[in-house]
DNA sequence: CGTATACGTCTACACTGTAGACCCATGAGT
DNA sequence: ACTCATGGGTCTACAGTGTAGACGTATACG
């Protein structure tokens, strides 16, 4: 009941964001909260739930605030990706946390929750739902956890500084690709453009047997 | 140039398999390959990039073997990413390792563009075939992750049980799906499920502007 | 012969998570 | 008024971690 869980767990965020996740060391955590190392194992079981605390803490901030009812189910959806995204470029140690750690938490479920209800609104049948569900989940998550991490930082996708020793035969979608690849890329847009192909998605899965 | 790395990696690779990737020190490594830990690093730089040499190996073995010229494209982009999974079936301590480093290893190369072709053979614009790559290899690697570090574990999604003190109002959604929550999930058929929608997703791009 | 080069060893340091025993304030019950 | 449980905190200690730095040696090549 006591807050002081929370005053814990929101330390150890705030540690995490300044000085990267490793950072986080249960005496580290301890001097920032005045406390002993082990004062902290009264709050938390574990590093491992401590981990597993501050990704909590911060599906809590990716829930809609107001209920915000009026608008439709893909708008709904796509605010909540947003919102996703948002967090793990706050927070870029926390986005490979979320899938370790399934989302039992009350608010993880409220999450799955909003979009199973956006999917049923979108006319998905229901034995659909739940697959549709992890799809979108799924590839959120990956694409927050792939620009927090770097997998889509400028240098990986083509330079052709980076693909040194390969003959250039060996690589021919790259060669067709040249001219596009290499320009700096908009995640933002991107992952806009993304989310406008997965709602096309869901549509064809609704019309198929709607 | 010496096969000594690749002995070292494939040990490394064997400790993580057997008894998860933590039990993977320095010391374990060096014991296994029978040598002091120090020795280690004339041919490793750091552990980080023992990790990356680790899943490098791993990326080697997700190649097709035999070129398989004969497929269709989606043919092709179903087989690597069936690879993928299971690989990470196999090493599932390497599926979120996979998020961290950008694949700018050779065959990581080699993967992208098998990725690249298929799409330019099924007509996607150009512009259009990076943006798409990513968003498949994030989904395909997202899913291999997700199944490999439990997100979709049974207790994950629904249960009963889990959902305990929240109001059942609060869950419209769950509440609505009951029926078809908690039914034992087959991954690879959602996987295939999953993989044919991404494929219409793909041939819906293709089409917009062929 | 001499000298690189590749490989390996030993020691040492700072740091990690956490088990176990102990302490002290508060408040409830009898 | 006395006991007792409970929640919070402290100290010590241990086994394990990655790795810097200095030192050794055996093979191959000029």
């Amino acid at each position: 009941m006591s807050g002081r869980r929370e005053e814990i767990l929101d330390a150890a965020v705030a540690i995490a964001d300044e000085h990267g996740v490793d950072a986080v060391s249960m005496r580290a955590l301890a001097d920032r909260v005045g406390v002993t190392p082990m004062a902290l194992y009264r709050h938390v079981k574990d590093k491992a739930a401590l981990l597993d605390g501050m990704v909590g803490r911060l599906l809590t901030a990716l829930l809609p605030t107001d209920p915000a009812e009026e608008r439709t189910w893909d708008e709904r959806l796509r605010a909540l990706a947003h919102a996703a995204r948002r967090v793990t470029q706050r927070h870029p140690w926390a986005a490979h946390l979320l899938f370790s750690r399934p989302a039992v938490t009350p608010d993880g479920l409220r999450a799955v929750d909003i979009i199973y209800t956006a999917l049923i609104e979108a006319g998905v049948p229901e034995p659909q739902v739940p697959r549709l569900e992890r799809l979108i989940s799924t590839f959120v998550i990956g694409f927050a956890a792939s620009e927090a991490s770097g997998r889509f930082a400028p240098g990986a996708g083509d330079p052709r500084g980076r693909r040194g020793h390969l003959d250039d035969g060996e690589l021919p979608g790259h060669e067709a690709l040249g001219p596009w690849l290499g320009l700096p890329l908009d995640l933002t847009t991107e992952f806009e453009a993304d989310l406008a192909d997965i709602t096309r998605l869901v549509e064809a899965v609704a019309r198929r047997e709607g």
